[in-house]
DNA sequence: CTGTGGGCACCAGGCCGACAA
DNA sequence: TTGTCGGCCTGGTGCCCACAG
């Protein structure tokens, strides 16, 4: 038995000493080798104790790194639940050996390779030791690579999801997820958006509707296994009717849009983010830990070691566990990560600009995720970001070949959607662009407001390190569908609007209403608490659209039946309630009115009225920084119903005549149905949605707000 | 202008050295780069002046790792003759400049992406220089990879035929490639053994015949572009009639067999194989120069200087220059390439046992090639050999999916063989299995021998570092074709043999009738000149085959037509003339003859005499060794057709009448007819090729001999 | 003549405090 | 409080000779 002190500087292993995360170099011609470990999927990213090592050879110096070397380790913690494909061993302490991958490996390993009997002996829990034979050539680093590459299951095998709060942190503060069983809307112009770069071309299926209720049926938190990205795999099943709606606990309107946001830092202190500085990213440095991150999220140093120091035991988005070596030092003293963590820059090809997150789970474990910086674009400019995601994502195709971001599965979701068959989608949150599955209280509420131009208001964006929400001041220019002529009637991105600070946001030009928030002017000052001004933002990057106004001109609403009580004229923009009503029901397939709850009584349509800036300053809305009010925020979860009743709509939501007689609308062409409609059957349509009858009870929210 | 002197291990650059082979690390994102690399092909491969380096960034320590430096060189010589598809530009001295990586390299950059801008510049000739923009992150090494992934062509790109004197050295001194437009025969058989381990069931395809007679109409030498294997594309042109045969200049039988064997070191002493020791093939090494290399292949060495040294530049089978120190010093002196060697054993992988080629080409350019040992078995052990190929097979499918390796692969090149439509083939010098595609003269000399059992043998095999040639000695203990149900009038294989020294051939328990030569016992002793008898060896390594001899007692002829003149009967084996012939006329489709020249006239088949051991002594074969008789060699290449017209074919073949009603034969399933046919038109079939022709004009080889 | 091993120098990687923002 | 830098130590790489087969 010979001590190998020093044998690789990726594996540097003691006696007795516990490493993680150990890539296991194999040798080239091993193919059965890197199959089988591709078949044990993550087991080999564990805990590893160090048993014994036996060097093999004639000599130890001059040809170690051709010797043979033998290292009998014992996996003690299992980091992923995961051995085989469907088996879950979480927690299971096993120990691996008898392993050898000499050359002669075929015969006497089969048996080993066989993952069946990989399920089996792990459900004995009988422990297993791996004898590991590393070949220490100078390939080493190339057969780290390759078997790593195998080691990590392709998406299409392993759908773990992963911790929630750790993905929320990776994810960022500006993403909300909707809630299993609740009510989202889908826009298929924002699925297209996010996976095709809204290249899809929808004019041969006319019978997709613009936006579709669903419930969402499951949600899945991923993450690449190559890039640490975050996305989501959310299962929608459109609703017919609200019997399907039991367990909604999205009820309450007005609420949704910011409940949860900026919940980083602040609702959530057990994370910490940190953008990469050039000295932590520096190959040769190490990491610089903020104090607040030692204090608050790290394990408790003993400070009166000399020096403090400690082993952090991080796990990622993968389950894999990182090892750092953290020390106060210095003077002025300070945290430091040294040990470990160039290993972990380099294995997350981290650089500087991206952000590490460090967090503290319910359960006490320490997690680390990443968040990389939007590479080759300075965050606002360029209108790139959809054309990265199509590159990776034909990269990804290549890989697991599941076709999440093509055009056609976009229609393929879609027309399940209009179908009112469920169907799947993967969300992408560092994705520049806004969610397309957005809780249904959140749209319904927006569209509740009398949207018109001269609106002033605020928007959140992320800063380009993804470190902070900035909220920006806009004023709406104009009310219209974003595409007239296909979707006539969706709300996706109604809002053209113009910018206090146009060139940090120039590439966006039209929001979705209930990613805004409607403030008065003299408030403009203080929304942005925490930024300032000139910070480079993460914003939503929307492909370029040919300017709508002069669409506007050559669409089909003759100009002489559009009304004028409230004419926004100083905008040239018509945002009144379409007269002729009646004239342009061209709902597509799918949005009949046969929901009762929607059954609001059919009525003239009475025009918006214009809000002027008093009105405005009265409509202030509060409700999305709600929870930066302590006392508030205490009760709201449990007692929102009760104390914003108001807000409600389903129960007794409270609805005047005139607010009934109300509806939302953009400019002309933007008008949705909510007479009565001779209600179609179920049998009418597969998914004869209620979308249009939820946007049916739509209040003037002004006017409640005022009442409270 | 900031001078680095050192930056990067694998690219350690100083103002005006030349370095060779940069591998130009590229930034992750930088997709359009690597793209952009991959149409460039071979491009960077190259010579390379460095003009200038900058570095750029605040500080060059402790970030020079991280700083973008900019590399200004000249590619003072390409070495590839491609730079885009279909252009040649050999020779072309150009410079590459003002190339921006940097991530905004989307907008400037498309032009020169764009390939065809390349193909005009280079048609120019005008001088063109690139700043190449290095990140030199620590993530060089992953980067390196990839991008010698992507500049690496895939084979369906590059077809370029490589240097013929490269080829075969690294193709080893086994290897006997044909001439262009020469004579072959092309055995489906062999080529499933080679191509798909034989596992090809030719059952479904009855046409397919055991052997074809073709035309060499194309042959390309080639080279893996991941491990350096020599391959070569062969095409193949059915023969109908011998008018196809007018550039033929195979006319001579008896010699073709060993005419060019062992030419490595003896006919062609500008080429050098060593077989790495561990100190060559160790990391921190350099490579000991044997002084016959370095005296003969290397450039002459300036003994006058202290110590002597000077830079090699050796091209590989690629193309791509390697430097190399060489230097003569230590004592006692001693030829040594050091820096630049460690690189090569790097980047091409290898590890002692491997063997490395040098060869001073005819123009004067100095070559490396690369022949690596047989990994994972022991040279004759194990069968392995078949199966590695068809994994290597199953990768290289993934990557250019060109089924080379496929069973289908085989049925379509025998299909269309049989169907007498010109064929490609693929023939791997370095596996071990025999050539499928051999010289139709040696064919027919050997089928020109009366094989019989008892006879004595020797037989040549390359030692398992490559470095020489052994000949082993055995005895035909079996003469019947190796498929008696499928291919049973096939010659492959034909032989049975028993080996003097069993244990080192094993798994060559059969052998084809053209690889052997006669031999006297008495010559035992003296035909293995320069290898100690057990020296390792790398011998074709035959499928597994069932024991034949229990076929034969269940094959479909009746034992009482057998006859019994010459009858080998102490191995219990037949090697008679099957006295009902008619009977057994199932040749396969395709073999009818109808070339005139073989129409040779329908007679009684006499059965084979036995051979004594005295006869066997005159009959010892001496015209495989004729190059060994210098007196001999220097005339037979032009005036072989007169000096040995006894074994001539084309032209006036000496038969005498006995002669003529000879055939040769194994068992007696193993009968070709050779009486005259109703000859069936050339309508008959595509390829009523003239192979049974052929083999029908051999002579007892023992007797013609005697008569010379 | 050449294979092998130890000596040794160089350098990239990595940990440190100093200093300053 | 923390980002950046130079100092400095260390281990790995690679060139050298000695020695021996």
């Amino acid at each position: 038995m010979l001590r190998c002190k020093s044998w690789n500087s990726s594996l540097r292993v003691d006696l007795g000493s516990s490493v993680c995360y150990v890539p296991i170099p194999i040798p080239i011609c091993s193919r059965l080798v890197r199959e089988w470990l591709a078949s044990l999927e993550h087991v080999l990213t564990a805990l590893i104790e160090v048993e014994s090592i036996e060097c093999r050879g004639d000599h130890c110096r001059s040809h170690m790194k051709k010797v043979f070397c033998s290292l009998n380790v014992s996996v003690t913690k299992l980091s992923t639940g995961r051995l085989v494909n469907g088996l879950s061993c979480d927690g299971i302490d096993m120990v691996i050996k008898d392993l050898d991958l000499e050359p002669k490996i075929d015969a006497m390993m089969r048996d080993f390779l066989d993952p069946s009997r990989w399920k089996e002996l792990s459900k004995e829990k009988s422990d297993i030791t791996v004898l590991i034979v590393l070949d220490l050539s100078s390939r080493v680093a190339d057969l780290k690579m390759s078997v790593m590459n195998s080691v990590r299951p392709s998406n299409s095998v392993v759908e773990k999801s992963l911790d929630s709060q750790l993905w929320h942190a990776c994810a960022g503060g500006m993403v909300q997820m909707p809630l299993l069983n609740s009510k989202v809307f889908y826009f298929p112009q924002g699925h297209a958006e996010h996976a095709a770069s809204g290249k899809v071309n929808f004019g041969d299926f006319p019978q997709i509707p613009p936006y579709v209720l669903c419930r969402v049926s499951a949600i899945k938190f991923m993450a690449d296994p190559d890039t640490d990205e975050v996305y989501a795999k959310m299962g929608l099943v459109p609703l017919k009717d609200h019997n399907d709606f039991g367990s909604d606990d999205d009820g309450v309107l007005g609420y949704g849009q910011n409940k949860n946001r900026n919940v980083e830092n602040q609702e959530n202190p057990t994370s910490f983010a940190k953008t990469l500085t050039q000295s932590d990213a520096n190959n040769g440095g190490g990491f610089s830990v903020p104090r607040y991150c030692a204090e608050t999220i790290f394990p408790k140093l003993d400070y009166t070691a000399d020096p403090p120091v400690q082993t952090i035991l991080a796990k990622d988005v993968h389950g894999q566990i990182w090892k750092f070596r953290h020390i106060y030092r210095g003077t002025p003293r300070r945290h430091l990560l040294t040990t470990g963590w160039s290993n972990f820059v380099n294995n997350k090809k981290l650089v500087a600009g991206d952000s590490i997150v460090f967090l503290r789970a319910d359960n006490g474990d320490l997690c680390v995720g990443v968040r990389r910086a939007k590479r080759g674009g300075n965050g606002v400019g360029g209108g790139y970001c959809g054309l990265i995601r199509e590159d990776e994502n034909n990269n990804k195709l290549s890989k697991d070949s599941k076709g999440k971001f093509t055009g056609e599965s976009v229609i393929e979701a879609a027309k399940l959607a209009a179908n009112g068959k469920p169907f799947e989608v993967f969300y992408y949150p560092r994705a520049s662009t806004p969610e397309f599955c957005v809780k249904a209280s959140s749209v319904k509420a927006a569209m509740r407001i009398q949207w018109c131009a001269g609106m002033r208001f605020k928007m959140a964006f992320e800063t380009e390190d993804s470190s902070q929400i900035s909220w920006f001041m806009g004023t709406v220019s104009s009310v219209h569908a974003s595409d007239q002529a296909r979707w006539s009637n969706s709300p996706w991105r109604l809002l053209q609007v113009t910018w206090d600070e146009p060139d940090l946001l120039q590439n966006v030009k039209r929001v979705n209403p209930w990613l805004v928030e409607m403030v008065s002017n003299m408030s403009a000052v203080h929304i942005s608490p925490f930024s300032p001004p000139r910070k480079k933002l993460r914003v939503p990057q929307p492909p370029d659209f040919s300017p709508i106004s002069s669409l506007i001109a050559n669409n089909n609403i003759p100009a002489s039946i559009q009304g004028a009580r409230h004419n926004s004229s100083h905008f040239g923009l018509n945002n009144n309630h379409h007269p002729e009503f009646d004239k342009i029901q061209n709902l597509p397939y799918g949005m009949l009115n046969n929901d009762p709850l929607s059954r609001v009584p059919s009525k003239t349509l009475e025009p918006s009225k214009k809000i002027n800036e008093k009105e405005k300053d009265s409509c202030l809305l509060t409700m999305g920084n709600s929870n930066k009010n302590p006392s508030l925020k205490k009760n709201e979860d449990n007692e929102k119903d009760k104390r914003k009743p108001v807000f409600m709509l389903f129960g007794q939501p409270i609805l005047t005549k005139q607010q009934l007689s109300e509806s939302w609308s953009g400019d002309g062409s933007v008008v949705l149905q909510n007479g009565p409609v001779e209600t179609s059957s179920d049998e009418a349509g597969p998914c004869s949605s209620e979308q249009k009858s939820e946007f049916g009870l739509e209040t003037s929210h002004c006017k409640v707000l005022t009442e409270s």
